[in-house]
DNA sequence: AATTCCAGAGAACAGTTGTTAACTGGATGA
DNA sequence: TCATCCAGTTAACAACTGTTCTCTGGAATT
């Protein structure tokens, strides 16, 4: 099914991948709202005008860093609730996961964490949109364990919205102990891990 | 122990609000990281230079923004979380006192929320000791409860950190709903206290 | 009453920004 | 082979930025 690009088409994802890579790079230290055009074509070291031919503005820009950050990611949400194991076995795994993706890709999950309150309105969107997506999904993967019979699914989408929520507390404070050292970087692991107990927890005596 | 300050001093603290002030405003629609120094002065009607009278750069009035937000809010914490009655009674107010706390001041909550994981270094640093002082005051007060017999340090801090966590969400989820309907905003209110709920209920079987 | 102080004004600086228009040259399709 | 297309270039625009230095006039101090 997979169709090969053309010269032409092939040469201009390139620059468009380039201008998003710089984009993300330049963003570790600034929000979207001051990212300027020019700074991300001077970085890829192309015309100011060649960023019209990818991308309406900086927002524009944002939204698709947004899809690339966070659209591959639903499989792998998906099979982390999915996961067999003790619950115990699974928070770990749960954890360990997160601090994976955290130091293999530092730049996208800084992005969202900034962006997701930032001052671009059409990138917030677009991150609640995504985040609303995967609560959905995780949703559909607590509906079907044993513990959530009895469950509502109101209920069932405000603890998918809270464990979401909690992965990207859990990912914000790897990010931070990014540069410490393993030490702390262990600490903070243990941290998200008893915080994710504390909630499983909740959710087996829901039905008291 | 009240001091009155001369005419000048006066004047300059005054000035020095309405700095702040029209930067609230304007922060609103960016992030700090791309508010300009003219800018503010420019809402305020003063000259560009004014603005070093009182701050040596945006970040530093960022800072001071932080300082405002959040340093009268710990008394506010404190009796939330002391306060009396039923766990259902107490989460209940909480929720209550979040949301009436958005609807009177959203600009400064919002700043908090944008800010906290944003481009801007010290502010960001601002913030994160802001809640760590929260966390720590959060804990003493859950030490006192009856529930925390038996509990390690180590866990009440953990489980002040998922609280103080929890009101930030829940504060940005009214910001978001500021504009929506009641119903909307009632519906969010729910959700909220639903969350809590389950925290609550995890904190008392956290010793089984 | 005379002196010092200092918040704010004014003007000027070099450097930056987004956007427009007209262009070039190699890939594409007839 | 030849006409068309279009990603990227070049040049120019008015508007904006942070920062410096100099000045002013009223409050504060002596």
């Amino acid at each position: 099914m997979s169709h090969t690009l053309g010269i032409r088409q092939a040469q201009k994802q390139k620059t468009r991948q380039a201008l998003m890579d710089a984009a993300l790079v330049l963003l570790e230290e600034q929000s979207l709202s001051s990212l300027g055009l020019r700074e991300v074509t001077r970085a890829v070291g192309v015309a100011p005008t060649a960023f019209y031919r990818h991308f309406r503005s900086t927002a524009d820009l944002g939204v698709a860093l947004v899809e690339e950050a966070l659209g591959s990611l639903h499989p792998m949400i998906r099979t982390t609730v999915t996961a067999e194991g003790t619950s115990e076995e699974r928070i770990t795994r749960a954890v360990e996961l997160i601090a994976g993706h955290v130091t293999a890709y530092p730049a996208p999950v800084r992005f969202i964490a900034r962006e997701r309150h930032g001052g671009v309105q059409p990138v917030r969107e677009a991150i609640r949109d995504q985040l609303a997506r995967f609560a959905e999904e995780v949703r559909t993967e607590l509906a079907k364990d044993a513990e959530a019979e009895g469950w509502s699914d109101d209920d069932l989408l405000m603890l998918s919205h809270l464990y979401v929520d909690q992965m990207l507390v859990t990912a914000s404070l790897f990010l931070e102990a990014l540069e410490s050292s393993p030490e702390e970087r262990e600490r903070v692991g243990l941290l998200a891990a008893r915080q994710m107990r504390l909630i499983s927890i909740g959710r087996r005596h829901w039905l008291d």
